[in-house]
DNA sequence: CGGAGCGTTGATGAAAATCAAGCTGTGTGG
DNA sequence: CCACACAGCTTGATTTTCATCAACGCTCCG
């Protein structure tokens, strides 16, 4: 009686044949629960976007979705790491923010209707759960609370984003991948017994590069300079913050 | 019995004593009316909001409120405009977005309360309405679709933010002036009768280069060369692009 | 008339992009 | 299992861009 009053049988009664492994249904709720962006949700309509969730899997490399395309779905990272990328008329790139598990991604363009500014780009492998956006509209208008966490998710990427303006505007490189070393460090830093934090990701020179507004060789540069003074410990694609109060010094020093 | 459904009765009943002059009144009701940000409100909520608005003038160059500030008030531009600005470390300012007359300020940070994340200064004498953030609140419970309207308004400050984003990390000093000069364009561009657009503001060059992301030597010297070319004519403060194509020329040629 | 704020211009230097060449580790296919 | 190709990385040399420092002119206003 879920499905009547809220009038999505179709999507209900697809559930039986699209979803073989119980074990997926599994993954999506708890993946779908640890949302902040759900956070407060009635347990029915939990349940219900879970019922007409999809997952499907992205390799590296591999788009979700590219820049000027119409929403049709809302993304949740459930395993592995998307950034959303901008590209310039001469084909550079530039990553605008990096997803990790529990993100979504598309849903502002959802569900103001408009076509996004950006694409979206797998940075892992990674597992992403696809909910319909009407659904998601739905379960939006049978429980508003939920806008509030979706304007909070908005306003923190506004802020992000202004704060990399002002960093841009002002900052020399080196601090400036200094910034973008301690975020990754929030989202996917795995302290180590000794101190040190690794970075549980594949991460190129390039795409350092890409986040902080610089050149990988100026990148390369970089580390292989705080490399020298001990402050991280770099091989390819892997990333290792030795020192990570160093790096913070590095960002809060003044001029 | 407006009064009872809303409970705002303590602001109904202070409005006698506020509001001596009856084009107050007038001039409140006619801006929020045009405001994108009250798109579909119902009459009942759009008189509710003019009863409870303050009206209140600041100079140029006055703070409306600080970084780090918490927000008690939803401010709108009635006339003049407002700059949001960060502030570095050492001192020197950036300019995140220019608000005209309609545009709300402080709107989300009061919606999620969270302190300011930039500060708000009168770019020109302005006169700026003020609401209470509790009415605001309480008005958007009563009537959940203009929340849609506030998540459309970050979603296009997000949008401008990330092309800034993208032209920082890529672009030239002389083509992020122009983008700049074009956007003011768009906000207070009075068209003239020989194809030229004044720019109805003051304006320094250390307020374009607040907005560039550059310094003002480097537009005073792009300007120069601008009016050498016969783009534009400026004088003290005043802008007018005599040939806009030229400058869209600059923004959007390759390499 | 004098000063404050805005604007111009020049000289200089630092930062970082660009160009170039070669190295290294990883994975793949023979 | 080896070789080899490729993607990622390093390093050096060169050049461009722009910030910075500095000095001075203009004009508005008290």
């Amino acid at each position: 009686m879920r499905v009547s009053v809220l009038g999505w049988r179709q999507y209900i009664l697809d559930v039986p044949q699209r979803r073989e492994k119980w074990w997926v249904t599994t993954l999506i709720q708890q993946t779908l629960e640890k949302c902040t962006i759900f956070k407060g949700i009635p347990a029915v309509l939990l349940t219900l976007l879970t019922d007409v969730a999809e997952i499907r899997h992205y390799a590296r490399g591999e788009f979700l979705y590219h820049q000027g395309a119409e929403p049709d779905w809302v993304y949740i990272v459930a395993r592995g790491m998307v950034r959303l990328v901008q590209h310039t008329e001469d084909g550079k790139s530039i990553t605008m923010h990096t997803c990790v598990s529990g993100d979504p991604l598309a849903l502002v363009f959802s569900l103001i209707g408009e076509p996004f500014s950006g694409g979206a780009e797998a940075a892992e492998d990674s597992d992403v759960i696809l909910l319909p956006v009407e659904v998601v509209w739905e379960v939006i208008q049978q429980h508003p609370p939920l806008m509030l966490n979706v304007l909070k998710m908005v306003a923190g990427r506004l802020r992000e984003a202004h704060n990399r303006i002002r960093e841009l505007s002002a900052e020399k490189a080196e601090r400036r991948i200094a910034r973008s070393t301690l975020r990754l460090v929030e989202k996917v830093g795995v302290p180590m017994l000794d101190g040190a934090i690794h970075l549980d990701m594949r991460l190129t020179r390039q795409d350092l590069a890409e986040m902080s507004g610089t050149t990988l060789e100026t990148v390369s540069r970089t580390l292989t300079a705080w490399e020298r003074e001990a402050i991280i410990k770099s091989s390819r694609e892997r990333l290792t913050i030795l020192q990570p109060h160093i790096l913070t010094g590095i960002v809060e020093e003044l001029e």
